[in-house]
DNA sequence: AAACGAAGCGCAATAATATAACATCATGAT
DNA sequence: ATCATGATGTTATATTATTGCGCTTCGTTT
């Protein structure tokens, strides 16, 4: 089994420890910010760090519709924008699908390692390609902003067990 | 002015040159491989040439629905696939558009420099990029097989004169 | 405490992007 | 000429995301 921040974890009780973490780090970063981290925010925050994998905005929807609320898609988004403003999940674009952010209120967007098997993302913080990327923009006269650097394959598991689909 | 290829372009002729190159190539590349680039995909292909940015699919179906044909989304997005399968064109996920590709049938999607200003698009093939994924890739334990790189920023042009919307 | 302004959220509608399923037509091989 | 295949037309629908409006909540000011 594998986290969202690139780590090896051994097991459940490990899971829930991270989620727990992720939790607490997210309401020091708001603290500090002066941000508010609603029941809401907190809640599709949670969502996203207790699934193994990048989940849609619609699936977060889904998780909250089974628990009484029932919310539209703009709760969804909008909680979402907060989250991503502040450094709490990243968008994966080539999966319009959102994933706790291992660097929380961190800058810089990492880089990550999208299985296509068993659809587990792990985020690297690397500044060989940072670096690699900005050299190369500059050598063009760009000025980069935002790097998106989605790197789909098979990860080790998958490479080492071909015929399962889950972790 | 900047085409899609990463090199500038000094006027509208070398742009109408460039878009020609961009046909023919693709006429060989599918010629080679026994690939059809009928109407519909040859005429998709020259809508994106002709742009100066990556233009969404339903932007090529409007342009298709002002010549007489009008056809249905569909159309245009197997259009798209092939073109795509090809590598003729490749998306921005980023952005959800298509863009013309530098090296058509070359293997490898390149890089993206994205200006958030003028909306313009360049292709970068840089070798030092790839080799930091890769190797930071399987430092993890990871087969890569496709890599999205898409960097937002500020284009030469955009950056000098920051008023300026329109390149 | 009352009033205020800003931020957050509920809700309805709709926009934007993409695909499924099936019918029809064109192409090239035999 | 026939046939199998691939390409396109057509309708409908799925998926992802946003807009606009009004009400509520929260923190601040008076």
């Amino acid at each position: 089994m594998r986290d969202q921040s690139g780590r090896f974890l051994s097991d459940e009780h490990d899971h829930h420890h991270c989620v727990a973490n992720a939790l607490e780090d997210a309401q020091a970063v708001c603290s500090e910010r002066g941000a508010r981290l609603t029941p809401v925010r907190r809640r599709v925050l949670e969502i996203i760090w207790q699934s193994h994998r990048p989940l849609g905005a619609y699936a977060i929807l889904d998780v909250l519709s089974g628990e009484g609320h029932s919310p539209a898609p703009p709760t969804v988004y909008r909680a979402l924008e907060f989250l991503l403003v502040h450094g709490l999940v990243h968008r994966l674009s080539s999966l319009n699908a959102f994933i706790g952010c291992a660097r929380p209120g961190h800058p810089g967007a990492g880089q990550f390692l999208l299985c296509t098997t068993c659809g587990t993302a792990a985020e690297l913080n690397d500044t060989a390609i940072e670096r690699a990327i900005d050299r190369s923009a500059a050598a063009e006269g760009f000025t980069s902003h935002v790097h998106t650097v989605e790197i789909s394959g098979l990860c080790p598991h998958c490479r080492d067990a071909p015929d399962t689909e889950e972790q």
